[in-house]
DNA sequence: TCTGGGGTCCTAGGACCC
DNA sequence: TCTGGGGTCCTAGGACCC
């Protein structure tokens, strides 16, 4: 539209240009950071790992280990039998061995730190995902324009900068997607890894999807996969031009998203990163145990912890749950929710512990502690960003109120929450009607 | 060697309300 | 007294992601 186009290739004012940076093997790169020596050689970054032991999984496996056949979330046990650990290996050894280092987070959050710093140079718009992986809105900051006798686009020099940029200045690799919107960015950062950079421009994206297996598109695991596979849907093209209401039909809302996605459609913002919506806490058994006393003491330091990070947040919570694993591999979970937020360490403890007792003969292999329906606005940040609050409607109000009420009534909360009658799970309906009855106002 | 730990979103069914 | 529609909240589970 403005200045000369290739034939064909028109950029439309609306396109926007949106930048997904993906840290290659992350951990592993910060752990060669520290110890330069790890430089090239097959590294196994654990989680649950301790130096000589072999229990955990791993987190993340260098490009060198995984050649060996070392895996993203194998177990240790499994990786030490596919590439023996340096220490380990006979003097006569002549196989290819690898270098175990037990994850250290605080380290990892430190490197992001300078990371993001550098991402925040280079966007109005920053949402981090995780701690390797974030998402960039760059249309004011560059351009589709073509340069190079139309060879490359504007933004490609720009995401080519900021690559250099996180590997000048703070030493790790980074893949680099360039595309008109989220789900595209995301694919083409994961299609040249590691150390990539793909640019898809506004006129390219179909030819760019259109071949690629169904499972690189963000939300296609293997469950999806195999149903789709099941339709002889096996790449995004065929996705693409599959028919909607048969995708609908089979996967629901999910469906229809696929199927844009696939095409390249996708008018997600880019939004900065909010609030967590759950705080949880889980922990494996070395091996599965039927012991309640031991599950009850798991439990409870769970608690302790869930309740001690949700407090360093500045999150309430309204809802409290646990998770029981039974093998061979049985996920449950059981919740319970109180009629306002609370902000306590024992009543994360106690409802825990009743809910445990369902599972009182159970063999467990791993247990879980959660809080969730998290309220924020104990913290005067929050009232900044209170959308909720902000819309200013009597409900809103008057809901506000009620928690503020059910705050200051803790104690209450306890008692009616410790015994389990039947009155009182009246009484629990009771306040939930009470903070409802005002909405019915407005029939 | 049985799969570590922290999250998100969606769905389905039941209870309850107007 | 019966049937119906529209809606919320809660719990539990599933799929997925890093």
């Amino acid at each position: 539209m403005d200045g000369p186009q290739l034939p064909g290739a028109t950029v439309d004012a609306e396109d926007r240009i949106i930048l997904h940076v993906d840290m290659d093997c992350f951990y592993a790169s910060c752990e060669r950071l520290r110890e330069p020596d790890l430089q090239g050689e097959p590294l196994v970054v654990g989680m649950g790992y301790e130096p000589g032991e072999g229990h955990g999984a791993v987190a993340t496996a260098s490009y060198e280990a995984r050649e060996h056949g070392v895996e993203s979330a194998q177990a240790i046990g499994q990786a030490l039998d596919a590439l023996p650990r340096a220490e380990d290996a006979p003097a006569d050894h002549d196989g290819p061995v690898g270098f175990y280092r037990p994850v250290d987070l605080d380290f990892y959050k430190e490197i992001a730190a300078d990371v993001k710093a550098i991402l925040q140079e280079h966007a109005e718009t920053l949402r981090e995902v995780s701690i390797d992986e974030a998402y960039l809105d760059v249309t004011d900051r560059t351009s589709w324009d073509r340069v190079d006798g139309g060879e490359r686009t504007i933004a490609e020099g720009y995401g080519r900068h900021i690559k250099q940029q996180i590997s000048r200045t703070v030493g790790v690799p980074a893949s680099v997607g360039v595309a008109p919107n989220m789900s595209t960015a995301k694919i083409a950062s994961d299609f040249d890894k590691p150390d990539g950079l793909t640019v898809v421009p506004p006129d390219e994206v179909a030819a760019f999807l259109d071949p690629l297996p169904v499972d690189e598109i963000h939300g296609v695991g293997p469950v999806t996969a195999g149903e789709l596979g099941e339709l002889g849907i096996e790449t995004a093209g065929e996705l693409g031009t599959a028919d909607v209401s048969a995708l609908e039909a089979r996967f629901g809302q999910r469906g229809r998203e696929l199927h844009a996605r696939a095409r390249g459609e996708d008018d997600r913002e880019v939004t900065p990163t909010g609030k967590p919506k759950s705080l949880s806490r889980e922990s494996a058994f070395t091996e599965a145990t039927a012991e309640m006393d031991t599950k009850r003491d798991r439990v409870s330091a769970l608690a302790a912890d869930v309740a001690a990070r949700a407090q360093s947040r500045g999150a309430m919570y309204r809802t409290i749950g646990i998770k029981v694993v039974t093998p061979p591999f049985d996920v449950n979970t059981r919740a319970s929710s109180l009629s306002g937020p609370v902000e306590d360490p024992e009543l994360v403890e106690s409802v825990a512990l009743d809910l445990l007792e369902e599972f009182a003969d159970e063999r467990v292999r791993k247990l879980g502690v959660r809080v969730s329906n998290l309220d924020f606005h104990g913290q005067e940040q929050a009232r900044l960003d209170g959308f909720e609050s902000a819309a200013g409607t009597t409900n809103s109000t008057a809901t506000d109120t009620e928690s503020v009420e059910r705050v200051d009534g803790e104690s209450r909360l306890t008692d009616w929450l410790e015994a389990e009658g039947g009155a009182e799970s009246a009484a629990d309906d009771d306040r939930h009607r009470e903070g409802q009855s005002s909405l019915g106002e407005f029939e």
